[in-house]
RNA sequence: UCCUCGAUAGCUCAAUGGUAGAGCACCCGGCUGUUAACCGGGUGGUUGCUGGUUCGAGUCCAGCUCGGGGAGCCA
């Protein structure tokens, strides 16, 4: 007999009552008295479980209400109308097959563990609700992503993961090498000589697919990327990893304006997919991780993403009344305090802050004509900060190569880079968004480690 | 990297400088519809590590390790 997921069960009751079906999953919980039981089965096909009733007549019923938490089990029997108040349906077993039995010492209880424990058993936390919840929900939003952008025509691109520009400009990077750490080949002049080196260069992990990606959006127009990145960040907070992954559209034949259209249709598309797709699992964490998430999300999906520009910004701020342990002065980045505050007291919703003075932003956003800004954007949401990042791209190569210099940037490096410019070159735009912190966004969870199955960050690399 | 809080049973947590405890888990028993089942009994400790103060340290002090939160960097 072929398996029947708890799923189907679920999702299709009817044609299922008073029919035999067969099921494997793992016991979340024995209940028993003296003459029956009721196994909690899950089996990862569905958030909720599936209650198995068991009696004496089984033949093995003395060893089946003796099964700890977390065993595996394969149970045939009849699906059946449930009597009582928590299921609307249950399975009366005929046969169950032990598979794996789990003895005690198994870590995780039928009780709530903190996310602290959980993360140094990350091998079996798939195993509780909240993850089950959280890496179901990190599946549809992937799924999701690349949905909404092969349905606009966007072309998918798999930019490098081993990169030889060591000069992206978005953060410490970590070194792929094949030299011996102890003994390196060295240069006459006694530095470690990377012409010797696997690719016969010095290379990375990619900090970023952007520019690459540029260079596919003057082929294809609309282009996006979805892939790991690595930053080397002496990083400890919630929200940052050292592996993640990260979404990089970019247009061309688009400006700033086109940018944000796109990643709040995006944001918008992204929750009424998870929503739609996920409702058990959207459910509970609006019961047991935030219960303003229900309301935060419909806020977001039914309202429209608020705009400033930086300079407005600085006014706001300055005029507020607020007291700020940073002071707001135009031309200092906005602290996480000042962003906060935007996004959470005054617009209550996300909001775009555009316009950024060159200074604090990279060599590759478009200078707009005030000579003092560049035409950057960043997307604020309530709880999590900074989730986009983007600009409008510097399309004028005279422009882009005057900042280059200004910046120390030396041309020959960026020789592929600045051809996109010289050949054909049009006005193009693009962003990034942090997966992970868009997951947490959706689920309400505030710890990155707790978004992605074996999180990296620093120290930390068990699993 | 800086600031701050913390580390006690397998887990979640108590314990005024004076005999280390509870709930859950686990073991034994009870219970004919349970819902993190319930009721009774029992097992379970190098109080993160090293040193110091004290008649006496889980508690006070110093250093270290690990973890949480905040900041910076950013997505």
């Amino acid at each position: 007999m072929d398996f029947t997921t708890v799923k189907q069960l679920y999702r299709q009751t009817q044609s299922y009552l008073g029919q035999r079906v067969r099921v494997g999953g793992w016991v979340r919980t024995v209940r028993d008295v003296k003459t029956f039981a009721f196994i909690e089965l899950n089996d990862g096909s569905f958030f909720k479980n599936l209650q198995v009733v068991v009696d004496e007549a089984l033949s093995n019923f003395a060893e089946v209400v003796k099964l700890g938490v977390g065993s595996a089990i394969i149970v045939e029997g009849v699906v059946v109308d449930s009597p009582g108040a928590k299921q609307p349906f249950e399975l009366k077993a005929e046969f169950v097959t032990v598979e794996g039995t789990c003895p005690t010492d198994y870590p995780l209880q039928k009780k709530r563990h903190s996310f602290e424990f959980l993360r140094s058993i990350a091998h079996l936390r798939p195993r509780t609700n909240t993850f089950s919840a959280v890496f179901r929900v990190r599946s549809l939003a992937a799924y999701a992503i690349h949905r909404f952008f092969q349905e606009r025509g966007f072309v998918y691109v798999h930019t490098p993961i081993i990169t030889g520009s060591d000069c992206e400009g978005a953060g410490a990077m970590f070194r792929v090498t094949t030299l011996d750490p102890d003994d390196p080949p060295r240069t006459p002049d006694g530095k470690t000589d990377f012409n010797k080196d696997f690719f016969g260069k010095a290379t990375n992990l990619t900090v970023s697919g952007q520019l690459e990606g540029e260079t596919y959006a003057m082929a294809f127009r609309n282009i996006y990327t979805f892939g790991p990145t690595f930053r080397a960040e002496n990083s400890n907070t919630p929200r940052h990893a050292a592996e993640f992954w990260m979404i990089e559209p970019e247009m061309a034949f688009a400006d700033l304006n086109d940018n944000m259209v796109l990643a709040e249709d995006m944001l918008k598309y992204l929750i009424n997919y998870v929503m739609e797709n996920a409702p058990e699992e959207m459910e509970f964490f609006n019961n047991f991780i935030d219960n303003t998430l229900f309301d935060r999300l419909q806020n977001i999906v039914n309202s429209e993403f608020a705009r400033i520009t930086y300079t407005e910004a600085v006014e706001l701020l300055q005029k507020s009344g607020q007291s700020f342990e940073y002071p707001v002065a135009w031309g200092c980045d906005l602290q996480t305090e000042h962003e906060r505050y935007l996004t959470e007291q005054v617009f209550k919703k996300p909001v775009f802050v555009i316009d950024y003075p060159k200074e604090i932003k990279a060599f590759y956003m478009r200078q707009n004509d005030d000579g003092k800004t560049v035409a950057a954007m960043d997307l604020l949401v309530p709880g999590v900060g900074e989730i986009i990042g983007g600009s409008q791209r510097e399309e004028r190569l005279d422009r882009l190569e005057a900042r280059m210099k200004e910046l120390g940037l030396a041309r020959e490096d960026y020789w592929w880079y600045l051809d996109t410019r010289k050949y054909g070159g049009t006005k193009h735009a693009g962003f990034g968004l942090g997966f992970e912190r868009a997951i947490m966004y959706i689920t309400g969870m505030t710890n990155i480690r707790d978004v992605i199955p074996f999180p990296r960050t620093v120290r930390m690399a068990e699993f």
